[in-house]
DNA sequence: GCGATGTTTTAGGCGTCACTAATATTCAGG
DNA sequence: CCTGAATATTAGTGACGCCTAAAACATCGC
Protein backbone atom coordinates (compact mmCIF):
# COMPACT_ATOMS: atom_id res chain seq x y z
CA UNK A 1 0.00 0.00 0.00
CA UNK A 2 1.33 3.46 -1.09
CA UNK A 3 0.54 7.09 -1.40
CA UNK A 4 -1.17 6.21 -4.82
CA UNK A 5 -4.17 3.26 -3.09
CA UNK A 6 -6.91 4.58 -2.62
CA UNK A 7 -7.72 5.96 0.66
CA UNK A 8 -10.52 4.59 2.68
CA UNK A 9 -11.21 7.27 4.84
CA UNK A 10 -10.25 8.17 7.80
CA UNK A 11 -11.84 7.32 11.40
CA UNK A 12 -12.21 9.87 13.74
CA UNK A 13 -9.63 8.58 15.75
CA UNK A 14 -7.02 8.79 13.72
CA UNK A 15 -8.05 12.10 12.90
CA UNK A 16 -7.23 12.51 16.32
CA UNK A 17 -3.80 11.04 16.55
CA UNK A 18 -2.38 12.90 13.20
CA UNK A 19 -3.84 15.85 14.76
CA UNK A 20 -2.10 15.46 17.93
CA UNK A 21 1.05 14.19 16.28
CA UNK A 22 1.11 17.18 14.40
CA UNK A 23 0.59 19.77 17.58
CA UNK A 24 3.58 17.46 19.15
CA UNK A 25 6.27 18.16 17.10
CA UNK A 26 6.35 21.81 15.17
CA UNK A 27 9.46 21.39 13.72
CA UNK A 28 9.03 17.90 12.48
CA UNK A 29 10.82 16.29 15.25
CA UNK A 30 9.50 13.23 16.60
CA UNK A 31 6.96 12.72 18.93
CA UNK A 32 7.05 10.51 21.66
CA UNK A 33 4.59 7.81 22.34
CA UNK A 34 4.26 8.79 25.74
CA UNK A 35 3.58 12.82 24.84
CA UNK A 36 1.02 11.79 22.40
CA UNK A 37 -0.61 9.47 24.98
CA UNK A 38 -0.86 12.39 27.37
CA UNK A 39 -2.66 14.65 25.43
CA UNK A 40 -5.07 12.01 24.12
CA UNK A 41 -5.37 11.05 27.14
CA UNK A 42 -4.72 7.33 26.73
CA UNK A 43 -2.80 4.47 28.16
CA UNK A 44 0.44 4.34 26.44
CA UNK A 45 0.10 0.73 24.94
CA UNK A 46 -3.00 2.05 23.30
CA UNK A 47 -1.01 4.36 21.37
CA UNK A 48 1.86 2.05 20.70
CA UNK A 49 -1.03 -0.08 18.84
CA UNK A 50 -2.16 2.73 16.93
CA UNK A 51 0.95 4.15 15.94
CA UNK A 52 1.64 0.83 14.23
CA UNK A 53 -1.39 0.67 12.19
CA UNK A 54 -0.94 4.19 11.22
CA UNK A 55 2.89 3.66 9.85
CA UNK A 56 1.98 0.47 8.15
CA UNK A 57 -0.74 3.06 6.13
CA UNK A 58 1.81 5.74 5.35
CA UNK A 59 0.53 7.94 7.48
CA UNK A 60 3.25 8.31 10.08
CA UNK A 61 7.01 7.06 10.44
CA UNK A 62 7.67 4.80 13.51
CA UNK A 63 11.38 4.09 14.82
CA UNK A 64 10.80 1.74 17.68
CA UNK A 65 11.44 3.48 20.95
CA UNK A 66 12.51 6.70 19.48
CA UNK A 67 9.19 8.36 18.26
CA UNK A 68 6.82 8.95 15.39
CA UNK A 69 6.69 11.25 12.39
CA UNK A 70 4.16 12.33 10.04
CA UNK A 71 4.41 11.23 6.32
CA UNK A 72 3.45 14.31 3.51
CA UNK A 73 -0.09 12.28 3.73
CA UNK A 74 -0.27 12.26 7.54
CA UNK A 75 0.71 16.02 7.32
CA UNK A 76 -1.29 16.77 4.80
CA UNK A 77 -4.65 14.75 7.03
CA UNK A 78 -3.68 16.48 10.21
CA UNK A 79 -3.60 20.16 8.62
CA UNK A 80 -7.07 19.21 6.86
CA UNK A 81 -8.39 18.41 10.38
CA UNK A 82 -6.75 21.45 12.02
CA UNK A 83 -8.70 23.22 8.97
CA UNK A 84 -11.74 21.89 10.08
CA UNK A 85 -11.71 22.69 14.10
CA UNK A 86 -10.44 26.39 13.37
CA UNK A 87 -12.96 27.28 10.84
CA UNK A 88 -15.73 25.57 12.74
CA UNK A 89 -14.79 27.53 15.70
CA UNK A 90 -14.54 31.03 13.94
CA UNK A 91 -18.45 29.64 12.33
CA UNK A 92 -19.17 29.46 15.88
CA UNK A 93 -18.50 32.44 17.77
CA UNK A 94 -18.83 34.50 14.93
CA UNK A 95 -22.16 33.32 13.51
CA UNK A 96 -23.69 31.54 16.27
CA UNK A 97 -22.35 33.53 19.27
CA UNK A 98 -20.70 31.33 21.15
CA UNK A 99 -18.41 32.47 23.57
CA UNK A 100 -14.96 32.35 22.27
CA UNK A 101 -13.78 30.49 25.26
CA UNK A 102 -16.75 27.51 25.11
CA UNK A 103 -15.79 26.02 21.23
CA UNK A 104 -13.31 24.07 21.44
CA UNK A 105 -15.17 20.85 22.70
CA UNK A 106 -18.10 21.94 20.12
CA UNK A 107 -15.39 21.87 17.68
CA UNK A 108 -13.74 18.89 18.61
CA UNK A 109 -16.48 16.84 18.02
CA UNK A 110 -17.75 18.23 14.75
CA UNK A 111 -14.79 18.20 13.06
CA UNK A 112 -15.28 14.65 12.27
CA UNK A 113 -18.64 14.93 10.87
CA UNK A 114 -18.90 17.65 8.50
CA UNK A 115 -18.10 17.35 4.74
CA UNK A 116 -15.65 18.88 2.94
CA UNK A 117 -18.38 21.26 1.15
CA UNK A 118 -19.83 22.11 4.66
CA UNK A 119 -16.74 23.54 5.67
CA UNK A 120 -16.16 25.38 2.58
CA UNK A 121 -19.50 26.88 2.87
CA UNK A 122 -19.01 28.07 5.93
CA UNK A 123 -15.48 29.31 5.06
CA UNK A 124 -17.10 31.37 2.65
CA UNK A 125 -19.63 32.54 4.49
CA UNK A 126 -16.85 34.22 7.00
CA UNK A 127 -14.75 35.37 4.50
CA UNK A 128 -12.28 32.73 4.42
CA UNK A 129 -10.38 34.18 7.36
CA UNK A 130 -7.21 33.49 8.05
CA UNK A 131 -7.39 33.31 11.97
CA UNK A 132 -9.51 31.62 14.29
CA UNK A 133 -10.73 33.27 17.08
CA UNK A 134 -7.89 32.39 19.35
CA UNK A 135 -5.54 34.01 16.88
CA UNK A 136 -4.19 30.68 15.33
CA UNK A 137 -3.49 31.02 11.79
CA UNK A 138 -6.33 28.48 9.64
CA UNK A 139 -4.63 26.62 6.46
CA UNK A 140 -6.18 26.33 3.94
CA UNK A 141 -8.14 24.06 1.44
CA UNK A 142 -5.06 22.80 -0.11
CA UNK A 143 -2.70 22.52 3.32
CA UNK A 144 -0.95 25.56 3.64
CA UNK A 145 -0.16 27.24 6.04
CA UNK A 146 1.15 30.57 7.99
CA UNK A 147 3.04 31.04 10.47
CA UNK A 148 1.83 33.62 12.53
CA UNK A 149 5.05 35.03 14.37
CA UNK A 150 4.47 36.45 18.00
CA UNK A 151 6.40 37.35 21.12
CA UNK A 152 5.59 35.64 24.02
CA UNK A 153 4.01 37.79 26.85
CA UNK A 154 6.67 37.24 29.56
CA UNK A 155 8.91 38.12 26.83
CA UNK A 156 7.70 41.64 26.59
CA UNK A 157 9.39 44.55 28.60
CA UNK A 158 7.68 46.18 31.01
CA UNK A 159 6.22 49.34 30.03
CA UNK A 160 5.88 48.04 25.87
CA UNK A 161 2.53 48.82 24.12
CA UNK A 162 1.69 45.46 21.89
CA UNK A 163 -1.09 44.19 19.97
CA UNK A 164 -1.97 40.44 21.25
CA UNK A 165 -1.98 38.10 17.84
CA UNK A 166 -2.54 34.95 19.71
CA UNK A 167 -4.20 32.91 22.92
CA UNK A 168 -2.73 29.54 23.39
CA UNK A 169 -4.30 27.89 25.94
CA UNK A 170 -5.34 24.01 26.39
CA UNK A 171 -7.40 24.96 29.72
CA UNK A 172 -10.52 26.45 29.18
CA UNK A 173 -10.49 27.63 32.76
CA UNK A 174 -7.28 29.47 31.76
CA UNK A 175 -8.95 30.96 28.86
CA UNK A 176 -12.11 32.00 30.60
CA UNK A 177 -9.65 33.88 33.21
CA UNK A 178 -7.58 35.68 30.06
CA UNK A 179 -11.45 36.60 28.75
CA UNK A 180 -12.40 38.15 31.50
CA UNK A 181 -9.02 40.43 31.20
CA UNK A 182 -10.20 41.09 27.79
CA UNK A 183 -7.26 39.35 26.47
CA UNK A 184 -8.42 38.84 23.41
CA UNK A 185 -6.09 38.59 20.08
CA UNK A 186 -6.58 41.98 18.69
CA UNK A 187 -6.40 43.72 21.79
CA UNK A 188 -3.63 46.73 22.38
CA UNK A 189 -2.54 46.11 25.79
CA UNK A 190 0.43 47.81 27.97
CA UNK A 191 2.85 45.60 29.84
CA UNK A 192 2.19 47.66 33.57
CA UNK A 193 3.15 44.63 35.59
CA UNK A 194 3.49 40.87 35.81
CA UNK A 195 1.35 38.23 38.26
CA UNK A 196 1.67 34.76 38.47
CA UNK A 197 -1.28 33.24 37.08
CA UNK A 198 -1.72 30.29 40.11
CA UNK B 1 -31.19 -1.42 34.95
CA UNK B 2 -34.38 0.49 34.52
CA UNK B 3 -35.56 3.80 33.62
CA UNK B 4 -34.25 6.15 36.57
CA UNK B 5 -30.91 4.82 35.89
CA UNK B 6 -28.12 7.36 34.81
CA UNK B 7 -28.10 6.77 31.49
CA UNK B 8 -24.49 6.77 29.60
CA UNK B 9 -24.50 8.70 25.78
CA UNK B 10 -26.19 6.78 23.08
CA UNK B 11 -23.72 5.66 20.62
CA UNK B 12 -24.26 6.87 16.96
CA UNK B 13 -25.50 3.05 15.62
CA UNK B 14 -27.94 3.08 18.33
CA UNK B 15 -29.21 6.54 17.88
CA UNK B 16 -30.05 5.17 13.78
CA UNK B 17 -31.53 2.28 15.47
CA UNK B 18 -34.04 4.75 17.13
CA UNK B 19 -34.24 6.55 14.59
CA UNK B 20 -35.48 4.26 11.83
CA UNK B 21 -37.72 1.92 14.18
CA UNK B 22 -39.51 5.42 14.73
CA UNK B 23 -40.11 6.29 11.46
CA UNK B 24 -41.47 2.44 10.62
CA UNK B 25 -43.84 2.39 13.47
CA UNK B 26 -46.27 5.38 12.65
CA UNK B 27 -48.80 4.58 14.96
CA UNK B 28 -46.68 2.29 17.26
CA UNK B 29 -47.74 -1.04 15.61
CA UNK B 30 -44.33 -2.87 15.99
CA UNK B 31 -41.78 -2.73 12.94
CA UNK B 32 -40.26 -6.15 11.72
CA UNK B 33 -36.59 -7.16 11.77
CA UNK B 34 -36.11 -7.14 8.01
CA UNK B 35 -37.66 -3.85 7.94
CA UNK B 36 -35.45 -2.32 9.78
CA UNK B 37 -32.25 -3.97 8.40
CA UNK B 38 -33.91 -3.09 4.68
CA UNK B 39 -33.95 0.69 6.34
CA UNK B 40 -30.78 1.07 7.61
CA UNK B 41 -28.73 -1.27 4.84
CA UNK B 42 -27.70 -3.78 6.97
CA UNK B 43 -28.20 -7.93 7.69
CA UNK B 44 -31.40 -9.43 9.62
CA UNK B 45 -28.60 -11.38 12.17
CA UNK B 46 -27.40 -7.47 12.81
CA UNK B 47 -30.45 -6.11 13.62
CA UNK B 48 -31.74 -9.08 15.78
CA UNK B 49 -28.33 -8.76 17.83
CA UNK B 50 -28.52 -4.91 18.08
CA UNK B 51 -32.41 -5.19 19.35
CA UNK B 52 -31.39 -7.78 21.83
CA UNK B 53 -29.08 -5.54 23.17
CA UNK B 54 -31.45 -2.49 22.93
CA UNK B 55 -33.99 -3.93 24.92
CA UNK B 56 -31.90 -5.04 27.60
CA UNK B 57 -31.32 -1.27 27.60
CA UNK B 58 -34.67 -0.33 27.99
CA UNK B 59 -35.13 1.44 24.69
CA UNK B 60 -37.54 -0.72 23.50
CA UNK B 61 -39.59 -4.23 24.00
CA UNK B 62 -39.09 -7.57 21.47
CA UNK B 63 -41.56 -10.07 21.58
CA UNK B 64 -38.83 -12.28 19.48
CA UNK B 65 -40.05 -13.84 15.88
CA UNK B 66 -43.31 -11.09 16.64
CA UNK B 67 -41.64 -7.45 16.04
CA UNK B 68 -40.30 -4.36 17.92
CA UNK B 69 -41.44 -1.07 20.01
CA UNK B 70 -39.94 1.29 21.47
CA UNK B 71 -40.76 1.91 24.88
CA UNK B 72 -41.18 5.92 26.10
CA UNK B 73 -37.65 6.47 26.54
CA UNK B 74 -36.80 4.73 23.41
CA UNK B 75 -39.14 7.39 21.49
CA UNK B 76 -37.68 10.40 23.44
CA UNK B 77 -34.53 9.71 22.21
CA UNK B 78 -36.05 9.12 18.57
CA UNK B 79 -37.77 12.24 18.41
CA UNK B 80 -34.38 14.09 19.90
CA UNK B 81 -32.56 12.86 17.02
CA UNK B 82 -35.28 13.37 14.60
CA UNK B 83 -35.23 17.09 16.22
CA UNK B 84 -31.85 17.17 15.72
CA UNK B 85 -31.98 16.00 11.88
CA UNK B 86 -34.49 18.52 11.12
CA UNK B 87 -32.87 21.73 12.75
CA UNK B 88 -29.54 20.97 10.82
CA UNK B 89 -31.18 20.28 7.80
CA UNK B 90 -33.19 23.63 7.85
CA UNK B 91 -29.94 25.52 9.18
CA UNK B 92 -28.01 24.30 6.47
CA UNK B 93 -30.65 25.60 4.06
CA UNK B 94 -31.42 28.98 5.25
CA UNK B 95 -28.21 30.20 6.68
CA UNK B 96 -25.23 28.15 4.38
CA UNK B 97 -27.20 28.12 1.09
CA UNK B 98 -27.72 24.12 0.38
CA UNK B 99 -29.79 23.22 -2.16
CA UNK B 100 -33.01 21.62 -0.15
CA UNK B 101 -32.24 18.31 -2.03
CA UNK B 102 -29.30 17.75 -0.69
CA UNK B 103 -29.16 18.15 2.84
CA UNK B 104 -30.47 15.12 4.25
CA UNK B 105 -26.33 13.16 4.06
CA UNK B 106 -24.83 15.86 5.84
CA UNK B 107 -27.55 16.30 8.49
CA UNK B 108 -27.42 12.25 8.94
CA UNK B 109 -23.92 12.55 10.03
CA UNK B 110 -24.02 16.31 12.19
CA UNK B 111 -27.19 15.17 14.26
CA UNK B 112 -25.13 12.45 15.94
CA UNK B 113 -22.25 15.04 16.82
CA UNK B 114 -23.74 18.60 18.12
CA UNK B 115 -24.27 19.39 21.47
CA UNK B 116 -27.72 20.18 22.83
CA UNK B 117 -26.64 24.06 23.08
CA UNK B 118 -25.72 23.80 19.32
CA UNK B 119 -28.82 22.95 18.18
CA UNK B 120 -30.50 25.59 20.59
CA UNK B 121 -28.37 28.06 19.21
CA UNK B 122 -29.67 26.89 15.88
CA UNK B 123 -33.08 26.55 17.05
CA UNK B 124 -32.84 30.17 18.15
CA UNK B 125 -31.03 31.98 14.89
CA UNK B 126 -33.73 30.53 12.65
CA UNK B 127 -36.95 31.43 14.78
CA UNK B 128 -37.66 27.80 16.39
CA UNK B 129 -39.43 27.06 13.15
CA UNK B 130 -41.79 24.24 13.35
CA UNK B 131 -40.91 22.08 10.01
CA UNK B 132 -37.89 21.72 8.64
CA UNK B 133 -37.65 22.63 4.13
CA UNK B 134 -39.51 19.40 3.71
CA UNK B 135 -42.20 20.28 5.35
CA UNK B 136 -41.65 17.96 8.16
CA UNK B 137 -42.86 19.17 11.47
CA UNK B 138 -40.00 19.76 13.91
CA UNK B 139 -40.01 18.16 17.55
CA UNK B 140 -39.92 20.34 20.37
CA UNK B 141 -36.87 20.01 22.96
CA UNK B 142 -39.25 18.37 25.24
CA UNK B 143 -39.83 15.62 22.49
CA UNK B 144 -43.39 17.34 21.05
CA UNK B 145 -44.00 16.62 17.82
CA UNK B 146 -47.55 18.16 15.93
CA UNK B 147 -49.14 15.78 12.89
CA UNK B 148 -49.28 17.78 10.08
CA UNK B 149 -52.17 16.62 8.12
CA UNK B 150 -52.18 16.55 4.81
CA UNK B 151 -53.75 14.60 1.49
CA UNK B 152 -51.68 12.96 -0.57
CA UNK B 153 -51.26 14.09 -4.18
CA UNK B 154 -52.54 11.16 -5.65
CA UNK B 155 -55.95 11.47 -3.73
CA UNK B 156 -56.26 15.43 -5.23
CA UNK B 157 -59.21 15.30 -7.75
CA UNK B 158 -57.96 16.54 -11.06
CA UNK B 159 -58.53 20.56 -11.39
CA UNK B 160 -58.47 21.19 -7.22
CA UNK B 161 -55.74 23.91 -6.88
CA UNK B 162 -53.96 22.82 -3.30
CA UNK B 163 -51.05 24.36 -1.68
CA UNK B 164 -48.12 22.17 -0.79
CA UNK B 165 -47.32 21.06 2.63
CA UNK B 166 -45.11 18.26 2.64
CA UNK B 167 -42.65 16.37 0.45
CA UNK B 168 -41.48 12.85 1.34
CA UNK B 169 -39.09 11.03 -0.79
CA UNK B 170 -36.58 9.08 1.05
CA UNK B 171 -34.61 9.00 -2.55
CA UNK B 172 -31.99 12.47 -3.38
CA UNK B 173 -33.19 11.61 -7.02
CA UNK B 174 -36.54 11.70 -6.73
CA UNK B 175 -36.49 14.99 -4.71
CA UNK B 176 -34.20 16.51 -7.59
CA UNK B 177 -36.54 15.74 -9.73
CA UNK B 178 -39.86 17.47 -7.67
CA UNK B 179 -37.33 20.08 -6.85
CA UNK B 180 -36.67 20.57 -10.19
CA UNK B 181 -40.71 20.71 -10.89
CA UNK B 182 -40.90 23.66 -8.24
CA UNK B 183 -42.91 21.08 -5.82
CA UNK B 184 -42.12 22.39 -2.39
CA UNK B 185 -43.75 23.02 0.42
CA UNK B 186 -45.47 26.60 0.20
CA UNK B 187 -46.04 25.74 -3.35
CA UNK B 188 -49.97 26.63 -4.52
CA UNK B 189 -51.00 24.26 -7.31
CA UNK B 190 -53.76 23.01 -9.57
CA UNK B 191 -53.92 19.16 -10.38
CA UNK B 192 -53.98 19.38 -14.17
CA UNK B 193 -53.02 15.82 -14.68
CA UNK B 194 -51.36 13.16 -13.58
CA UNK B 195 -47.69 11.18 -14.95
CA UNK B 196 -46.08 8.68 -13.80
CA UNK B 197 -42.80 8.79 -12.08
CA UNK B 198 -40.46 5.99 -13.74
C1' DG C 1 30.21 -1.13 32.46
C1' DC C 2 26.16 -1.93 35.10
C1' DG C 3 22.12 -1.60 37.44
C1' DA C 4 18.03 1.28 38.67
C1' DT C 5 14.51 3.89 36.60
C1' DG C 6 11.50 5.27 33.25
C1' DT C 7 9.71 4.57 28.72
C1' DT C 8 8.00 1.57 25.13
C1' DT C 9 6.32 -2.49 23.29
C1' DT C 10 4.14 -7.14 23.41
C1' DA C 11 0.62 -10.19 25.19
C1' DG C 12 -3.90 -11.00 26.20
C1' DG C 13 -8.66 -9.30 26.91
C1' DC C 14 -13.04 -6.78 26.30
C1' DG C 15 -17.04 -4.09 24.24
C1' DT C 16 -19.26 -2.55 20.10
C1' DC C 17 -21.06 -3.53 15.82
C1' DA C 18 -20.79 -5.38 11.62
C1' DC C 19 -20.71 -9.98 8.72
C1' DT C 20 -21.89 -15.18 6.87
C1' DA C 21 -23.64 -19.76 7.70
C1' DA C 22 -26.65 -22.57 10.06
C1' DT C 23 -30.81 -23.27 12.73
C1' DA C 24 -35.41 -22.16 14.47
C1' DT C 25 -39.97 -20.35 14.02
C1' DT C 26 -44.11 -18.74 11.71
C1' DC C 27 -47.64 -18.98 8.47
C1' DA C 28 -50.15 -20.05 4.12
C1' DG C 29 -51.71 -23.39 0.70
C1' DG C 30 -52.81 -27.80 -0.30
C1' DC D 1 -52.57 -30.92 9.57
C1' DC D 2 -48.48 -30.67 7.36
C1' DT D 3 -44.93 -28.97 4.44
C1' DG D 4 -42.34 -25.29 2.01
C1' DA D 5 -41.19 -20.46 1.86
C1' DA D 6 -40.24 -16.55 4.30
C1' DT D 7 -38.64 -14.48 8.28
C1' DA D 8 -35.95 -14.43 12.59
C1' DT D 9 -32.51 -15.97 15.65
C1' DT D 10 -28.19 -18.23 17.18
C1' DA D 11 -23.37 -19.38 16.39
C1' DG D 12 -19.12 -18.05 15.18
C1' DT D 13 -15.84 -14.51 13.21
C1' DG D 14 -13.46 -10.09 12.38
C1' DA D 15 -12.03 -5.10 12.59
C1' DC D 16 -11.42 -1.33 15.57
C1' DG D 17 -9.87 0.76 19.53
C1' DC D 18 -9.47 0.78 24.09
C1' DC D 19 -7.56 -1.47 28.59
C1' DT D 20 -4.02 -3.85 32.26
C1' DA D 21 -0.02 -6.69 33.20
C1' DA D 22 4.28 -8.18 31.87
C1' DA D 23 8.45 -8.01 29.21
C1' DA D 24 11.96 -5.38 26.49
C1' DC D 25 14.70 -1.56 25.84
C1' DA D 26 17.20 2.98 26.76
C1' DT D 27 19.60 5.94 29.58
C1' DC D 28 21.63 8.09 33.55
C1' DG D 29 24.36 7.87 37.70
C1' DC D 30 27.86 5.62 39.76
Amino acid sequence: MNAATVREPLTASVEDYLKAIYNLSPEGRPASTSDIAHRLELSAPSVSGMVKRLSEQGLLEHVPYKGVQLTNEGRRAALRMIRRHRIIETYLVDRLGYPWDTVHAEAERLEHAVSDTLIQRMADALGNPHADPHGEPIPTADGLIEEISATPLPEIPLGDTVEIRRVTAGDPERLRYLASLDLKPGAIITVVERQPFQ
